[in-house]
DNA sequence: ATAGTAATTGTACAAAATACAATAAGTATT
DNA sequence: AATACTTATTGTATTTTGTACAATTACTAT
């Protein structure tokens, strides 16, 4: 059977980088977790490392599937759009020496190769509540202007993620509820500062979101602001 | 060793969107390859199908290096820039009743799953000269705009690869050798025309390519042409 | 000299992006 | 009741960019 040279197989995984909108401090984090050691009573005694969710896929389970999957099972989130958005294969990029002892107690084949599909998730920080499953020991919110080193190649990973939200944030607003559903023009545009980095003027804003016609403005005003109470706007539907 | 419950290992592979420009008939055609039943004699006795190029990875590869590799095993074509856009993971992707006698033939393991990471190349179309090669009869341009029934699910692999140009055509264009070192600015807009599928206006276009400045204007001019002689230009090279 | 061909160029208009600051509507304090 | 405080709201002038549209130019062939 000369034609069938191609036994090799792969480890597949995907990794679920979710970015929590946080409202009040108008930032963006990151969701993480810390890796756990089943083997070890005192979770510090080896040096578990931050990571962005994520294992291996299933068999018959789609790629989408699996991203919901895995991210519930290590943070019980559920029900978040998860958008692909590249695939990370270097033969070593599970081979760096910080990584060897969290695969050598989770992994059958340690010294495999790994490859992964890496999912983007943007939700309000206070609309989801992570709590630790499977070989997660905790989960954290860090902010992304202060990310720790993280397992595997993950660190690399997260910056393509923002990278992709930071040139598109219009994108990545419309029908993902990262505001509450009744909002002001004021909320619109620190979230769009959070995700562009960028600070851009009141005036020219609106008349920009204006121009953009996805906005239905409410007739309600904020109550008990100690200023000039502010419209409230919604999002129309989108089309799709 | 509870938590080692995922040995599933998966078949990888890459399939490579090659897009040939066609400067003569100003057109965009993707190479595809005709697939070889080694084990009949006359190959139409088999229904044998178009399919872009691809393969299964091999250990310790890079995932562009496989990319690379397997193009160059199946076209003999080399050098030339991947880029990777999606991956393609359905547990059913290449289950079609359609695909069955190829996989029974060249796969060890032929209802197994294939996640397969696409990529995109874009080059001139008398600029390579494909051969077929590996389990390819054959190779032949096909014009986007008639593309057969493909094996797999390749013809979704084809439309995504045909958007992401369509939608972004300057970003393709560059630094790729689409067009002769030094080419007229009707060359260009002729190229631009073919990438997004859309007539542009002559005077705007040329406004708009000299505000983007990655042009070169040359001391030369077309010759032994029937009509006024065009300028010749050349790109400037890329900072990166 | 004429015809044929594609290259080259400009203007008027509309739309979008940018820079910039005064006034308005609430609450809290006196 | 007046004042202070806070953030919301709004407009204008300018520049830049996009769009629609046609006459003239430089060459070859006859």
């Amino acid at each position: 059977m000369k034609n069938k040279q191609s036994y090799f197989q792969n480890y597949v995984s995907v990794d679920c980088v979710v970015l929590g909108y946080d409202e009040v401090e108008n930032r963006l984090q990151v969701l993480l977790i810390k890796q756990k050691d089943p083997d070890k009573q005192n979770v510090d005694s080896y040096k578990s490392q931050y990571a962005i969710p994520g294992d291996l896929i299933n068999e018959n389970e789609g790629l989408d599937e699996a991203a919901s999957r895995i991210l519930n099972e290590l943070t019980h989130i559920k029900g978040i759009y998860l958008q692909q958005f590249y695939t990370f294969g270097r033969p070593d990029r599970v081979s760096e020496p910080k990584d060897a002892d969290w695969l050598r107690v989770h992994r059958k084949d340690p010294n495999a190769r790994v490859i992964t599909i890496a999912y983007l998730a943007l939700v309000r920080i206070d609309h989801i509540t992570p709590s630790a499953g499977s070989f997660a020991e905790n989960t954290i919110w860090r902010s992304i202007k202060k990310i720790p080193k993280l397992a595997f190649d993950h660190n690399q990973i997260l910056s393509k993620a923002l990278e992709i939200i930071r040139e598109h944030p219009e994108q990545h607003i419309m029908g993902r509820e990262l505001l509450p559903p009744k909002f002001t023009l004021s909320q619109l545009q620190n979230l769009y500062e959070a995700m562009s980095g960028v600070q851009l003027d009141k005036r020219n804003f609106r008349k920009s979101i204006k121009t953009a016609d996805y906005l239905i403005p409410l007739d309600e005003k904020q109550k008990g602001v100690l200023h000039k109470p502010a419209q409230f706007f919604s999002f129309k539907k989108s089309k799709k």
